[in-house]
DNA sequence: AAGCCGATCAACCGCAATGTT
DNA sequence: CAACATTGCGGTTGATCGGCT
């Protein structure tokens, strides 16, 4: 494990730990305890940095560590914790008894941020991919508004690069953004034809449901999908105004009764959501 | 059986913060 | 107060393993 040594300057070794050095380590630290790490190595008779051994005490070989899988519970917190400290690994790890900020580290990396990435959701901000959501909806929403020509008119809005990439997201290919007018236009008359219709989803995201999640799947990701109630009076409050650490370590909300994490990040409907009928173009605009 | 490839995780690196002289 | 030493932290690397072709 770990790299080889890229240097073996002054005799200091580098690389994998074996047994002995371990054993050697352990048995310093248990007659003088830890500490003093510069000395350390030379006192315990170890060719090694105090850097290394202080590394290989605090993140391997101390006591009090536990090893194994973590469990729902802590990758739970986990992810509680990172929503409102992002990549403060040491100060998580001070939440998870047993737990080292290496391995909290290493276990986001690999299996807790790939979940959320593959759930849509972005595990820098903790809120739903802009380019993973159901925007067909939205889209539906503003064609379908009474006033959608006053909507339509505004050139400069239309012209908005992001909203035309949006917007050649979900479209099929039938329909080409040559024109943003043409767009509108022929959306305008399908939506007069049939009211009730939305631009159809099923072409770009086939996964999407666009059901309201029940209060048993929303609760797991609360914080998160905290960001998800989208309105025209409400548009993504700051992180910082929405949480607190410590209603969130004592969320009620917290369900040990799930024990798949996986199964839950990965139901197509949890992060799903749909934007509100009266929902506008311009909140549209504000969350760009 | 052999090679490839992605996942995992121990260990290293560099920098910042803190402590000491 | 400055200089140096030590400690802590987050990002990154790369050996190893297991699954797949």
């Amino acid at each position: 494990m770990g790299r080889l040594p890229c240097c073996d300057k002054n005799g200091v070794k580098k690389g994998p730990w074996t047994p002995e050095e371990d054993q050697k380590l352990i048995d310093y630290i248990r007659l003088h305890g830890p500490g003093n790490w510069r000395i350390l190595p030379k006192n315990a008779g170890l060719q090694r940095c105090g850097k290394s051994c202080r590394l290989r005490w605090t993140n391997y070989l101390r006591p009090d560590i536990k090893r194994g899988r973590f469990s729902f519970e802590e990758e739970e917190t986990i992810i509680q914790l990172h929503s409102v400290m992002g990549n403060k690994w040491s100060a998580i790890a001070a939440r998870l008894p047993g737990r080292t900020d290496n391995e909290i580290k290493n276990h986001w990396n690999t299996h807790i941020r790939k979940r959320l990435v593959r759930s849509g959701i972005d595990p820098v901000t903790h809120s739903p991919r802009l380019d993973l959501l159901d925007l067909s909806s939205l889209l539906a929403a503003i064609f379908n508004q009474p006033n959608f020509s006053s909507v339509a008119t505004n050139a400069s809005s239309l012209l908005n690069p992001d909203v035309l990439r949006l917007a050649s997201l979900l479209l099929p290919p039938q329909q080409p953004l040559q024109n943003p007018n043409t767009l509108y236009e022929s959306n305008l008359d399908q939506n007069l034809q049939t009211p009730n219709t939305s631009v159809s989803s099923q072409d770009t995201q086939p996964q999407a449901e666009c059901t309201a999640p029940t209060k048993d799947e929303t609760s797991y990701f609360e914080p998160m999908n905290a960001r998800l109630e989208v309105g025209p009076s409400d548009v993504l409050p700051p992180l910082s105004e929405s949480f607190d650490l410590d209603s969130l370590m004592s969320t009620p909300n917290y369900s040990p009764q799930q024990n798949n994490i996986e199964a839950e990040a990965n139901s197509s409907s949890l992060f799903d959501f749909r934007f509100p009928d009266n929902f506008t173009f311009d909140d549209f605009m504000g969350l760009l």
